[in-house]
DNA sequence: GCTTGCTGTTTTGTATACAATTGATTTAAG
DNA sequence: CTTAAATCAATTGTATACAAAACAGCAAGC
């Protein structure tokens, strides 16, 4: 209602490379904010708040919205606009079991493919999930720690079950943030299992790999608090029999 | 305080996605246009054109196709328009090797899980599918083929998977258009393979369950024919020895 | 006092207008 | 006749205007 500011200045901007549309700039500032919680789960997003904090209009901020919908981290309500995942207990369930399932097949395709390059560049990573651990950067080394996953599934090779790794990722960050409970200490040994599972896939030890890389996630999933508090969608489930008659 | 989630929305559309708006009904028309190969690939997909056909605004098109982008049976390139996928060799590969890997931990959970409702419930699709190879009905059985395992994947009860694997298996479609050789008897018998792997479930025999499933797939891959027509790029690789001379 | 229905405001859904980019045709030069 | 540049047409990208739906606040009735 204040300002309408055209910015007229587009035609002179940073002489960047025109190929990619404005939207990927927001776009990755978005997704990045909703993984380093700097938005949390609930979260409305307003297409007119959003428009007016990067300049430009709602059109090109559905598009985003819709981008993150479809990659399951933002949800979308008809005619009640967008807000940030909070994926339910099932639905945590759902993306920790397909974890297992993706990253079994990963991990198997790894310890065929991988060269002594990849060895090296995944210790290069280790060291610096240690480092960002001993400065206690806890948003920085939850990245990093996906980060390893998804540099494991590029070694794999296959595109399709990288990119839906990623959302899988993605959405492990928002689950911690519902739903981590007790023991934070825990985690820090998640670099000692990621320092494990680079050994056996070092070794070509194909059975360990698998075996710790479940354990890896499994562990993820018991440090989770995932019975406490389902959501208010329980109601609905109570009434629906009532309602539907 | 317990915040006014919207989760309203879920009584009102039964679950499943957001819908309630008009665009469903187009992407619906247009996925299966796609998958039953009314719209070969490569074809262009014009805004203006699929407006005038369903008679909504450029807005609405372009929102169908950006989601039929994302689940990869439609590309976009900036600024040229959007066409039905053709998907390279590599990426015919990396589909079917997803496949393999998601595949199996359905099927192993599958084995787990099956109720007698959910045998009888196989078993009555299996007729079906048997029932369109008889009459020749090549385009319903590809769907009901692609229906049988979207079935397992919902058994196995883990939503991220069974959307995962419907991205899968529509890709699996496009692939058989573009790549589909020699023999098309045998993709009969592939009804026969999912008969086996049904009396494995129903024997709740996880071993042979996942060695059919995954030999289904394996036969399902060698029926393509992956290595001849490699896409334009050929062209540049046939020509730039006598172009770079 | 609590619920119920109405109205006004806010926010999303869709259509349309305009700008920018692409590629195709034409035209001119060698 | 071939090649190359420049203009033109067509299509996509973005902004804005308008329509419809949802939410909030207020008033009326029980």
């Amino acid at each position: 209602m204040t300002q309408i500011t055209p910015v007229v200045e587009l035609g002179r901007d940073q002489g960047r490379a025109k190929s990619g549309n404005q939207d990927d700039h927001i776009y990755a500032q978005m997704f990045s904010a909703i993984l380093e919680q700097r938005l949390s789960p609930g979260t409305k997003l307003s297409e007119d708040v959003l428009g007016e904090i990067f300049k430009v209009s709602r059109t090109v901020i559905r598009k985003v919205l819709q981008r993150l919908a479809h990659e399951k981290v933002v949800k979308i309500f008809s005619n009640r606009g967008a807000y940030v995942s909070e994926p339910t207990p099932d639905e945590a369930r759902d993306v920790l079991d397909a974890r297992k399932v993706v990253e079994e097949g990963i991990i198997r395709r790894v310890v065929k493919k991988r060269s002594a390059a990849d060895i090296r560049m995944l210790e290069g990573m280790l060291k610096e999930e240690a480092l960002s651990i001993e400065r206690d950067e806890h948003s920085k080394w939850v990245a990093l720690s996906g980060d390893f996953h998804l540099a494991l599934a590029d070694i794999a090779g296959n595109q399709s079950l990288t990119d839906y790794l990623r959302e899988l990722v993605s959405m492990t960050s928002l689950i911690h943030v519902q739903y981590q409970s007790k023991k934070i200490g825990n985690q820090s040994c998640s670099c000692e299992e990621h320092g494990d599972i680079i050994e056996a896939v070092r070794a070509q030890d194909e059975g360990t790999a698998v075996r710790l890389m479940m354990a890896h996630i499994e562990a993820c999933e018991e440090e989770l608090n995932l019975d406490g508090k389902e959501p208010i969608s329980d109601l609905y489930k109570i009434f629906s029999d009532v309602a539907g008659s």
